[in-house]
DNA sequence: AAATGTTTCAACCGCTGCACG
DNA sequence: CCGTGCAGCGGTTGAAACATT
C-alpha cells in the first residue's frame, strides 16, 4: 500500500489559525504555488501539503470572490451540472473567483433543494413525474432534510444512460436535449474565461482546457 | 432560556490520473 | 512498459451557527 501523504504525527488538524494562514500566505507570496509536499516544512507549518493546498485554494487565494452567489452564477452552476454532472472543478472553472469546494457545498446546500422544490430531479435535471412530498407548513421536507449526507449522485455516465426513460425535460436539461444526448463522448475540457480581472492572477488554473463547439454553443 | 433539530461549510479522506524515472 | 510519487478531485465528516419547539 501507498504510504500516507503525510505523517499523521506532528501535524495539526482541524481549523486553521490566523498565524498558520499568515505563514502560508507569506510563503506562497514569496515562493509561489507548487511543491505542496515540501511546502509545509519550508513554510514552517505543521500541516500536510494537501491541507495547505486546500486551505490556499479554498480560502486564502487573493482572487477568491466569496460571499453569496448571484443568480447568474446559480443559473450557470445548474446548467453546467446538468451538462457535466459532479465535475465540480470544471464547473468552478467557469465561475471566476469560485472554488470547486464552494460550488459543491452551494450545490448540496442550496441548489439541490431548489431543484427538488421545483420538482426537478437534481441528479438528472429532469422533471419528476412524482413530485416530491409536499413540504409541510413548516417547511421541513423529509426528502431534503437529510442534507448532503444522503445524497447519491449518479455518475455522469449513468445519468446519460438514464436520460432515455423520461420524456419530460426540465428547464436546465432542455439545454442539453439535443446537444449532449447526442454526444456520447463529450470532451469535458472547458476553457476558463479570463474576462474577469480576478482570473488574471498567476495562481489561477494552470491548465486551461479547450472548449468544444457543443459547450460553447451551450454556454 | 434551554433543548433539540437542521443547515452550512471548512476540512479531511481516499481514490485517480498523470508525470517521470 | 511498469512502478512510484505527487497533485488534484469528489465524497464525506463534523463542528459551529442558526432555527424551531
Amino acid at each position: 500500500m501507498r504510504k500516507p501523504c503525510c505523517e499523521k504525527v506532528d501535524t495539526n488538524k482541524g481549523a486553521w489559525s490566523k498565524q498558520e494562514d499568515q505563514k502560508l500566505i507569506d510563503y506562497i507570496k514569496a515562493n509561489g504555488e507548487g511543491c505542496w509536499r515540501s511546502l509545509p516544512q519550508a513554510a514552517g507549518l505543521l500541516r500536510c501539503g494537501k491541507s495547505c493546498r486546500l486551505r490556499w485554494i479554498n480560502y486564502l487565494r487573493p482572487d477568491l470572490k466569496r460571499g453569496n452567489f448571484s443568480e447568474d452564477e446559480e443559473d450557470l452552476i445548474i446548467k453546467l451540472h446538468a451538462l457535466l454532472g459532479n465535475r465540480w472543478s470544471l464547473i468552478a472553472g467557469r465561475l471566476p473567483g469560485r472554488t470547486d469546494n464552494e460550488v459543491k457545498n452551494y450545490w448540496n446546500s442550496h441548489l439541490r433543494r431548489k431543484l427538488i422544490n421545483m420538482g426537478i430531479d437534481p441528479n438528472n435535471h429532469r422533471l419528476n413525474h412524482t413530485l416530491p412530498p409536499r413540504q409541510n407548513q413548516h417547511g421541513s421536507n423529509s426528502t431534503t432534510s437529510s442534507g448532503p449526507k444522503s445524497q447519491v449522485c449518479e455518475p455522469y455516465d449513468q445519468q446519460m444512460k438514464s436520460q432515455g426513460d423520461n420524456d419530460q425535460v426540465s428547464d436546465a436539461a432542455s439545454y442539453l436535449n439535443d446537444e449532449s444526448c447526442s454526444l456520447p463522448d463529450l470532451n469535458l475540457d472547458l476553457p476558463i474565461t479570463t474576462s474577469s480581472p480576478l482570473t488574471t492572477a498567476p495562481e489561477m488554473k494552470q491548465h486551461e482546457p479547450k472548449a468544444t463547439p457543443a459547450l460553447l454553443l451551450f454556454l
